[in-house]
DNA sequence: CACACGCATGGGAGCGCTCCCACCAATTTG
DNA sequence: CAAATTGGTGGGAGCGCTCCCATGCGTGTG
């Protein structure tokens, strides 16, 4: 797409070195200008922005040259003047409503960060992190402020489910650009999410499949939408195999192992206790399995198992548990790639995209087989 | 230090909608100037750009009547423009030259971009955390030119005691405004960090003051400068107190517990085995702890330990391990201190600051008493 | 009472780009 | 063969700020 801006940023340093006494490189703060380079290269400054835009209508001798003026004076537009007159700053932010401890020590968010830089990079766009400085306090309002009403961002991806997150509803209001990762239940804001409830309804389908009448669920927290989907689903396979949905095979805990773990328990210890658990995460699974071993429970056989996530704690468990795979990877780039949308086309509707999951069927719900089951991608 | 601008940052969205109708917000795409601000404010464009810069050359009544207007308009000067004539974004860069999910794994940086980020925020500056896109191979050149060369960034804090990180070199080399938290051995850019060797020889005599005579220590990787001055200082202890240095005392690991738990059980294999060791990180202690103790040795009373950092993990081990401790958030507040200092003054000379330790007594070393033995600082 | 001085304010000239429009060949077309 | 088109290029007018230098006023000084 750019491959002569890259050219030009790939050799910009290396060429200036050679062509200079390495003892005097030039000084970041030397400032060289567009106009600069159009009279060093003999042209005008127009020529030299094409240049740079990777503008067609420039003939290749031209080009060539201003390209070698570039590359020897180390020059490089300033961010700023560019912004100013295009309008665009070239920076998407990434916000995770989170305490920086609990968004860095979450493979799921991890992950999300990875693939939304890695997507970014891919167009030329810088991301920026907003992390919640926690200790300042800061209201969603101030933040919404300082970052986006200043236009330092072209737009923004933000990662949550919550149902009640400020931000995303200030977003949405003043309409700046932006996605989410994650759905919301009221805003028509543009999303990218797994199909949370049919991603659990088969996967409690499948513990159905096995002959399992009795099945709880561990579910998320209450003001995640990814929780609430997650428990819907259960509850719709349960209805759609007509039977009853009993309040006590339903502990709700946080997505964490220990809290599963205790659940589990809680869950293992009432009168008609279930033969299979679905988990709301991996994690959960896992604290389930041990809550399991501890009673001296087998797994599959006197407890099913299923979990959520695809990460790989569930495929180290033992036994492995069974699990539905999300495109986490898939979710951060196309939440970039939604929002670009975004950015060049403001007020075209809002999209809502479902990208599809797959269930990792292993020993813990009581399949031999460890090939997994295709499920169809669902539409938005 | 900027109060009225904060004034209207935190009452901006507010008031607006208290004047129009909740049901149209202004749409953030609206753009308002500072030229339209003047002109609601009856003043010109010198003046409002004083009220927002916080100048003191106003009178107090044209000031409070900008400021209302700036709020019922919801106005936010622009970013761009601002950077374009100003010369200053209020972006500063942190850089961890590591794969992502290194970074985020570990205590220690997630400590520091957390005191980095509150930091920087409490000057109304931007932070850009700039993650290594690993997946795309992007050198050190291409990241240097991609965020630095634009002048997006104001400057730059460089978390990394890698004594070869080009992109270090490459800093240094273009001076560019920045500081790196941890020394570099040979360039004379500014940088914070604790004395490590200083620290470390503290830790192993006072392992010597218990009446050890054959201390051996697991060190960390051979190219962080901050692994070869821990070495440096336990060495210089043992000098100091005139016993020879074994070369099969030192053992080499990563800084993780698994690695150093493998480097303790080669230490306690040899021939004639240390009566203590200590650790170049509290996670490698508590690897050496949990060797000692597969070995059937008690702790301290058969091996004593010491380890380094100053992490939850030390204190939580049983025994407890004692330990050096690093003022994490104040190495990221000094580097941000630091950094706009050679902002604001880039031809100044570089600084080097090293911040005070403290020895952390515990079990691990033979203390029974757990009371912190006071370091004194050492300056730079 | 003329003068200098401080203080509050206004106006102009950039900052370094992009983007539109004009221009001038060198073609292609009726 | 004149007219319309195309491709390559240049120039000007912003983008929305900051910063320097006026300017006008009221107050203190010789």
């Amino acid at each position: 797409m750019t491959s002569d801006r890259d050219d030009h940023n790939l050799n910009g340093v290396q060429e200036s070195d050679a062509a200079k006494p390495a003892s005097a490189p030039r000084r970041s703060r030397e400032r060289l200008s567009l106009e600069e380079i159009a009279r060093l290269s003999g042209v005008s400054r127009s020529t030299v922005s094409r240049v740079i835009n990777d503008d067609a209508r420039v003939s290749d001798a031209v080009r060539a040259r201003v390209q070698r003026i570039i590359a020897e004076q180390n020059y490089f537009p300033n961010a700023a003047a560019r912004s100013l007159a295009s309008r665009r700053t070239g920076i998407i932010g990434l916000l995770i409503p989170r305490a920086i401890e609990w968004v860095f020590g979450d493979r799921f968010f991890q992950l999300i960060i990875k693939s939304i830089a890695t997507t970014a990079n891919r167009t030329e766009q810088q991301l920026m992190l907003l992390l919640e400085s926690s200790e300042s306090g800061e209201s969603a309002q101030r933040l919404f402020n300082r970052v986006i009403g200043g236009r330092h961002l072209d737009g923004i991806v933000v990662v949550s489910s919550e149902i009640d997150e400020p931000l995303v509803e200030l977003l949405d209001r003043y309409h700046f650009p932006s996605v989410l990762v994650g759905r919301h239940p009221t805003l028509e804001m543009s999303f990218v999410d797994v199909d949370n409830q049919h991603a659990a309804r088969l996967a409690v389908e499948h513990l159905l499949s096995h002959g399992h009448r009795r099945i709880g669920m561990i579910g998320g927290p209450d003001n995640l939408i990814a929780a609430i989907d997650r428990r819907a689903g259960y509850m719709q396979a349960l209805s759609a195999a007509r039977l009853p949905v009993d309040p006590q095979l339903y502990r709700a805990a946080g997505f964490d192992q220990l809290q599963a773990k205790q659940a589990a328990h809680e869950l293992l210890a009432i009168e008609e206790p279930p033969t299979a658990i679905f988990a709301a995460s991996d994690a959960m699974a896992v604290g389930a399995l041990e809550a399991a071993q501890e009673r001296g429970l087998r797994v599959p056989d006197d407890l099913a198992l299923f979990g959520f996530d695809g990460s790989e704690v569930a495929a180290a468990a033992n036994p492995p548990i069974s699990t539905v795979l999300q495109p986490i990877p898939g979710l951060g780039q196309e939440g970039v790639v939604m929002l670009n949308q975004r950015i060049d086309a403001p007020d075209a509707p809002p999209m809502h995209r479902f990208l599809p999951t797959e269930l990792l069927l292993r020993a813990s719900c009581g399949c031999t087989n460890a090939a997994p089951a295709n499920q169809e991608g669902v539409g938005g």
